[in-house]
DNA sequence: AATGAATGAGCCTTCATTCAT
DNA sequence: AATGAATGAAGGCTCATTCAT
């Protein structure tokens, strides 16, 4: 209680503390109202800080939601990278692919309304670190698919640019209805069904019975691989 | 206590035609600012009558462009539902279909992206009539792939709504840079690529004796499959 | 269905009745919603006539509004009025004057919003039938207590417009929560307390105790003459 | 996007100050236009401040007037409570409550009016301070009637809350006339006239002895009361 | 007499952003 | 670094009333 404290009692924190925070705030905030229901004093009150404070931090509001999801995304995509290069085989590795995403999709829709709705179709999207690391993950996916075809498991014209979109056009689109609050979907099933889908629009017919044959096989593999997870220590790394 | 003078110049229309009239001017700046950068002023301004008239019509600006949209988006519907029955062989209808969609995006790219970020995001958007109409539309497209079923041109144990999120979400996606101002497509070319992987994907053949010998494994599979619903409800990439 | 039909098929009906068939619903409209949340357009379709329509009988809203209450209280007064005429004794007709203005609030409450929100702080109030109705009206009340000074049943100096005030003022007060939605009352139990604390303060002590003998003899009476009106013939003359 | 400019000449005050400064000059056009005719822009205006600065402090127009009326009633309440504690004698006091609430009628009268014509009749009253300040107020009225009774001045079964209603209700509808322009009042002579009445009515002289000769017809009322009863809930006099 | 399309003035309200302190 | 009072541009929406037909 005494008068002198200069301004309130918010603890003094570094300015990457504080920023930090203020952004740890602002996504609670987005997720829950959505960008344009978000009111910046609403943020600021969270984070114990003034409206003038957060915007000492970030200019905007478009930029303090940018800001915000591109800290989750990034800590996100490395969690799944890194998770990528334990897997082997085509199929494992284009199914892990798959259900990251329905999984995100699944876990975490506020986030993902967020990006697929705000971020995206917002005219800066392109220089956003979003773009940027989407754009990479993604890429693991045409990697997948380009190896597969240098080993002629898939056919050699496979046009890898539009099966990208189907896969992760497919995907956005088969979870909308969850996204919008219209029933549920299971990330594994959908994921095996998927898969399996553009496995055999790509695969090569000429080696098509042979991987067909190794296609269970895999799955067993992988589902070990799983196994073997829960009783590793939990989650080494994360963000 | 105030008096009006009503009338001016602008000619006396009947309901429906006014409300017709300011249903097009709607769509047109609708399409030219995005929702929220249209002012219902500058719609009235030129539909020729005040902005009080344009409230006489439609209760409220986000009716104004459901209403709006409704109509472009059912002459559209018809037009293409119509050109469809023409067309004959699974391969050819599928084709269509895609195209369809491809031509649409390329062609108003203001419409689409109006449905795709506001009026498919929006909470009313299931009561809409452009719901209905989609659905009824992209039914047409399961239409084909069932009825390919049930010649044996598909494999018994397609997953239609996955097929059809990968067809309709595909397109989209490969799309999107494109509404965005970011380069071009042609939908012929990614009409046929998308139509040949999807019925690729689908096809009959060779599935038989793949399958066959596979049979052996399947009980091993489902064995997994119950050990992989034990491992996956815990959120594996959960942040 | 004969196409022919000039306007609508709404039943041809003299000036006179569709005026009438306007204001009765325009009351109960005004006493759903409260004036101001009343729209005209509404009190037109319960009328099966359209907005201008309205305007052709009435000028304003206001006036609308005025011409309702009015039509409804004129009615009232004049049974009221008639109903007093039976009754003797100063108890009783100061009872039944009180317990008039209670009742009526009791049984109509909205219009008697109407009247004390809207009409009378209006400031048309002193031009209204309403005005001059109540005036006559609240005079009988002052009449029945000229009468008891001179008959020296009160005493001489008998502040005759502040006793109507406290006696109109005070039913009011007393039922405002009533109005408002909170509690209840009972007509009769107030009237008769009201009518006591009235009697008394103005009770000439001079007669006091022969008049307070008598005070019950007139209740009894009173309550012979309500006994004989149930079993007369039912209600005589209701406007 | 837009570019504001503020602070203008307008000198910075606190949180308290500002909001205090808004309020008095919104009394002031509330006061003089009535809640309706006020603008808020005009209340910003003569504040010193643009509209939006209202809102800041205050979340609508309601809100404001009602906040500003609290503000003048709590000053006015803690003012005429105080003085009430130097006067003695049941007469004096009974008389000071009724000389007071006339008096502030008298006095402010645009008051007045936005009590009992805005105020009051709203949905929120009793959520209000002002209803909460009047209540608190007018129990003080009924503690002296409580009082009196307990010492043998005044009766012992005085119904206090229709005492409380004849003499408010009683003070508003004499002043009715002057708060809407016709005539005027003196607050002296009224209370006089009023207290002297009130006074009368519960007084116990002369009581006793009539009380002991009634006594015999009081097992008739009772009975009478009963009958009394059974007649009245059917609607007498329902249009 | 009846219609009903058209009016239009202006209200209340929002909230990201600024900058003197 | 932090504050927080002040901004201000505009925007959606209301609805009684008019008058050409």
């Amino acid at each position: 209680m005494l008068k002198k404290t200069p301004h309130r009692e918010s603890s003094r924190l570094s300015r990457e503390q504080r920023a930090a925070d203020i952004l740890k705030h602002a996504r609670i905030v987005f997720c829950e109202k959505g960008y344009s229901d978000t009111l910046v004093s609403e943020i600021a009150e969270r984070a114990g800080v003034v409206e003038g404070s957060v915007f000492h931090y970030f200019p905007t509001k478009r930029e303090l939601l940018i800001k915000a999801v591109e800290q989750w995304y990034t800590g996100l995509i490395w969690d799944y990278d890194h998770r990528l290069e334990s897997i082997t085989g085509t199929w494992n590795r284009l199914r892990f692919m798959i259900w990251g995403h329905l999984n995100v999709i699944h876990e975490e829709p506020e986030m993902t309304k967020l990006i697929v709705e705000e971020i995206r179709p917002g005219p800066e999207y392109r220089n956003t670190a979003i773009y940027e690391l989407s754009r990479n993950y993604t890429r693991r996916t045409l990697g997948i698919i380009e190896e597969a075809v240098a080993a002629g498991e898939f056919r050699p014209d496979v046009p890898t640019a539009v099966v990208r979109a189907m896969i992760y056009g497919g995907v956005e689109h088969y979870a909308f209805g969850f996204l919008h609050g219209t029933g549920d979907f299971s990330a594994d099933e959908a994921a095996d069904t998927i898969t399996d889908l553009v496995y055999r629009g790509l695969a090569n017919e000429g080696v098509a019975q042979a991987h067909m044959l190794s296609e269970p096989l895999t799955q067993i593999e992988a589902g070990l691989a799983r196994l073997k997870k829960l009783t590793a220590p939990k989650k080494p790394a994360s963000k």
